[in-house]
RNA sequence: GCGGAUGUGGCGGAAUUGGCAGACGCACUAGACUCAAAAUCUAGCGGGAAACCAUGUGGGUUCGAGUCCCACCAUCCGCACCA
């Protein structure tokens, strides 16, 4: 007899759909799972998209049995670049597109019954929507945290749109791979940078995975040190610098400008004016890629000198493009003897190397630099101090000589948050001659999207929206004069940077969200998603989060407790994508073996954080699985089954496997597990029927992962209500507890037999036992020493 | 270069955290059923004739190591001149 999933699967999702599963009660605790939404790609959603699907969903379910009251929301990250490339490629309006592409994407999420709560859908294309996407913005120009500047900001050539500094990966687009190049734009920036420290302090509070929190904080990337200022030899001028190492000052032989640094070129004389205005020439049109490819060290002397003001030394001061424009000062003091860097520097053009700290407090010729901790030597009065204290010691004399002072430095840069496309919210704001950048007053947001002929971009560094006369001109809000739009839009991040604040109220049309409502779901318990986004969207959304918390429209500082990053899943070896052609499609499984079979092979793939490789035939076994699985509990419904102390452990020991592998989110072995022991007790059922309790215990088990054959088998068995409407079952340890146990028995660390003895034997008679199974091995040997590691293993040490 | 993760049969992977390595499944082999095939069922399935050898390699700790420690190799990921 096999089940047919063809008919059980789309009767109990239209009886869900009528009556969900997942009852608010007054009584029942919050719980609030979130996938990471989609941007509805016209491709529809692959195999591989579904594995954090099914990771959240099942989750979800176990949630509902376990009493919470579950929030399980889905939406449309449907602004952005992916959703206007394809509408331009087919031609049509991305509005147009967009919608179909929901629709299908709604309609594959349904096929896999995932408890979504559809009443609470967002979409960011929506102007209800990004109506408060836009308010935010307007908080944040209010707040002074967006601001216009003009620089050169990465620029890809194939999108026609600047980019965020966290969208450039290996010095390319993050979404195409083309090779960013620099382009002079007048952006808005966001000023994340004011969250820094709060951003990297909070890191703590999450309980994430190590990786993305170190991810986030390497982004982040503070450093102590000093800035330090060194006198211009023979001028009234001084050039500061950045330092972590304070320690090293004394061992300071020369200094390095980045060749953008505004004193670069004055600083040359006469004698070198030629050299150094080439080299910054030659520097400006080396492209990042290859200035980051290529670490040979090159640079000029610029023919001046600074004073170092530990040693009075001359410096010779020199351009290189090691030296970063945009970290520190832009300029640095160089110790070849302790900076790997320096040393290579120094080695190939000649300079003086100092050392100033030592292993063991004595000088010796360095072959490379010596970077670790060390004593103080040739440092004047810090002669012999421990260098890690020294760092400490300087800094604090540098603060009483004046000649600087302590600094934090980040690596975390502002956030270039305009592009020049289409498809994104409008940036609220409107230039005023007179006014200047005026913010769209709230009550008129929001700012709609207008049609437009053309909405390719232009690649001028204009958005399309510029052509659109009669929407850019307009009045300032403030004067009410002539004003003109602003014309750029925001980055897809603008929109998914606060959407799980708007699902437990997606319908508020006064406030992004109700406060109360907020205070009740928020923060989020579990975010399930993939990897990607670890310095992307967790990044901002963490930071909107911490602005909103400062504006009082939130009352937490965090979004997410908790994150699981599942694994991709790949074909071939390769990640799977429509242009390598090795992507498998849900649909064809889905009718073929049923959205439960699918489910569980998605689990069983691999351990849900590893990346894993689909095999076509792998959902053959679970699919085995269930039919046997259906097999064994038809063929036991009305048998009349009595409990035995068999079928009592069983139970348990499959209660305990399931839970606690599920608590500790181990899926695959979840699946191995629920075979395992559907294999025991079909072995048990042929001598004696399994009784009532252990199948309902079963399918209570079962229905998290495979919802709608232990829905149809649960009612199969009488019930008129729900399975979902049990509660999670509990074991007793004392109950999974095995008669009597084998213990294996080794000589020497080496496994020699086994004994079967009664689980309450002492300790005696156990290796009495044993002994006497190994007699014929003992004979004419010295026996050592005996070990018992009771329930577990005898070892008996001898010797020849 | 720096940092992190991973490494177990033909394949995906288990191993109660130091105690029977290879659970569970895929693939494969043989048998049953069938005119035949599919499906299903039964049995087998790391290597070796065996003693034994096997968890990337080499050491170490331990009565006992896939698991802990040291060194190395390979693959993947992140960062990449951040002073």
């Amino acid at each position: 007899m096999k089940y047919e999933h063809r008919i059980i699967e789309p009767k109990w999702r239209k009886h869900w759909e009528e009556k969900p599963i997942n009852q608010p009660a007054e009584d029942k605790p919050k719980y609030y799972c979130l996938d990471m939404f989609p941007y509805p790609s016209g491709s529809g959603l692959h195999v591989g998209h579904w594995r954090g699907y099914v990771l959240s969903d099942v989750w979800s379910r176990y949630k509902v049995l376990q009493g919470y009251h579950v929030l399980h929301p889905m939406g449309w990250d449907a602004f952005g670049l992916p959703a206007e490339n394809y509408a331009i490629q087919k031609g049509e309006h991305p509005a147009v597109c967009t919608a179909e592409n929901i629709r299908n994407f709604k309609k594959q999420l349904r096929d896999i019954s995932a408890i979504y709560n559809w009443d609470n859908e967002v979409n960011t294309t929506d102007p209800d929507y990004y109506r408060w996407t836009q308010w935010i913005f307007v908080k944040m120009f209010e707040a002074g945290l967006a601001y216009e500047k003009e620089m050169p900001i990465n620029w890809c050539p194939s999108c026609k749109t600047g980019l965020a500094n966290e969208e450039v990966k290996d010095g390319g687009c993050e979404r195409c791979g083309t090779e960013v190049t620099k382009k002079n734009l007048r952006q808005w920036m966001l000023k994340i940078t004011a969250y820094a420290d709060r951003l990297l302090n909070d890191l703590e509070k999450l309980d994430w995975p190590e990786k993305v929190k170190k991810m986030q904080a390497d982004w982040i990337g503070k450093s102590f040190g000093a800035e330090v200022d060194f006198k211009v030899d023979g001028r009234e001028q001084s050039i500061r610098v950045f330092t972590t190492r304070p320690d090293t000052l004394y061992g300071a032989t020369f200094m390095v400008l980045a060749p953008e640094h505004t004193l670069a070129l004055e600083l040359a004389t006469d004698q070198y004016k030629a050299e150094v205005e080439k080299y910054i020439f030659d520097t400006s049109m080396r492209s990042s890629v290859d200035r980051m490819q290529s670490k040979e060290k090159t640079g000029v002397f610029t023919g001046s000198y600074v004073l170092n003001p530990f040693s009075g030394e001359k410096m010779p001061i020199w351009l290189s493009d090691y030296v970063l424009i945009d970290y520190g000062t832009g300029a640095i003091m160089c110790v070849p003897a302790h900076d790997e860097r320096d040393f290579e520097f120094a080695t190939k053009f000649g300079l003086p190397i100092k050392q100033v700290i030592a292993k063991d407090g004595e000088v010796s010729e360095l072959t490379e630099a010596y970077t670790e901790a060390g004593i103080m030597v040739n440092s004047g009065q810090f002669n012999g101090m421990d260098s890690e204290k020294a760092k400490e010691v300087i800094s604090d004399y540098v603060e009483t000589q004046k000649i600087g002072q302590k600094t934090v430095n980040f690596k975390l840069r502002d956030w270039v948050f305009s592009r020049q496309r289409y498809w994104g919210e409008p940036i609220p704001i409107v230039h005023c001659p007179k006014c200047g950048p005026v913010a769209v007053p709230v009550e008129e947001l929001p700012v709609r999207l207008p049609d437009v002929k053309s909405y390719e971009p232009t690649g001028t560094g204009e958005s399309p929206l510029a052509a659109i006369d009669d929407w850019v001109n307009t009045t300032c809000p403030k004067c009410g004069g002539h004003g003109k739009r602003e014309t750029n839009t925001m980055p897809q991040w603008a929109g998914s940077s606060w959407y799980f604040l708007r699902y437990p109220d997606a319908g508020n049309d006064q406030a992004l969200a109700d406060p109360e409502i907020l205070k009740k779901w928020l923060p989020v318990d579990m975010y399930v998603g993939g990897i990607e986004h670890a310095v992307l969207h967790l990044l901002y959304s963490r930071f909107y989060t911490k602005f909103l918390f400062d504006i009082g429209a939130v009352s937490f500082e965090e979004p997410f407790t908790r994150l699981f990053n599942q694994g991709m899943i790949g074909k071939n070896g390769a990640k799977m994508s429509k242009s390598k052609g090795n992507v498998v499609s849900p649909d064809e499984l889905v009718e073929n073996y049923g959205s439960d079979s699918l489910r569980m092979y998605e689990l069983f793939v691999g351990p849900p954080e590893l990346d894993a490789e689909w095999d076509d035939k792998g959902i053959d076994g679970v699919y085995r699985f269930l039919n046997k699985f259906w097999n064994l509990i038809t063929e036991n419904i009305g048998k009349n089954g009595q409990e035995t102390k068999e079928s009592l452990k069983l139970r348990h020991q499959l209660i305990y496997e399931i839970t606690e592998r599920l608590n500790t989110f181990r899926m695959n072995t979840i699946v191995s597990s629920f075979m395992e022991y559907t294999n025991k007790l079909t072995d048990y059922a042929k001598k004696e029927a399994l009784d009532q309790k252990t199948m309902e215990t079963m399918l209570i088990l079962l229905a998290p992962l495979a919802p709608h054959i232990a829905e149809e088998l649960w009612e199969q068995m009488g019930h008129t209500v729900s399975v979902f409407e049990n509660k999670w079952p509990e074991y007793d340890k004392e109950l999974m507890k095995e008669d009597s146990l084998n213990i294996p028995i080794q000589i020497n660390g080496k496994m020699r037999g086994m004994i079967s003895v009664p689980a309450d034997s002492a300790k005696e008679f156990v290796l009495e036992t044993a002994k006497a199974e190994v007699a014929a091995r003992l004979e004419g040997v010295t026996l050592v020493k005996e070990i018992y590691v009771p329930g577990k293993i005898v070892n008996l040490v001898i010797k020849e």
